[in-house]
DNA sequence: CGTGTGACGCGAG
DNA sequence: CCTCGCGCCACAC
């Protein structure tokens, strides 16, 4: 095989598939799940261009801020979450009880 | 090989 | 609480 080496990109789009319903997790997380803590930037362009079937939804920034760059803005955002039974107060969502982490037990 | 770029992160005032 | 600004790094061209 030509190479088994994942890009960035495909681990991240790997690791948002992951996150079930109801949970969330935050760009620098999955950054750094997919070995670069820093490039949670790279992650939102990803998110932006990637495969619109995965849940970006559940994915916020740190502290459980919404997504400013989601259809509609962190208002569409907003109503993405609930749809997965997440109650977003004001732009911000409970990410102190929601934040979820592979391996780790649900 | 160089440059630009952004759905971010965080320190400082 | 808020705003401002820089760093940061994978990826496209």
């Amino acid at each position: 095989m030509d190479q088994d080496l994942p890009t960035f990109k495909e681990e991240v789009i790997s690791i948002v598939r992951t996150i079930p319903k109801g949970r969330l997790m935050t760009y620098g997380q999955i950054a750094a799940l997919a070995g670069s803590p820093r490039a949670a930037r790279i992650v939102g362009g990803i998110a932006h261009f990637g495969n619109p079937s995965l849940p970006w939804q559940r994915v916020v920034s740190k502290g459980g801020y919404l997504a400013k760059g989601y259809p509609g803005g962190v208002l569409g955002h907003r109503q993405a979450l609930e749809k997965d039974g997440i109650i977003a107060k004001d732009y911000r969502v409970p990410v102190d009880e929601l934040l979820w982490w592979p391996d780790k037990n649900e």
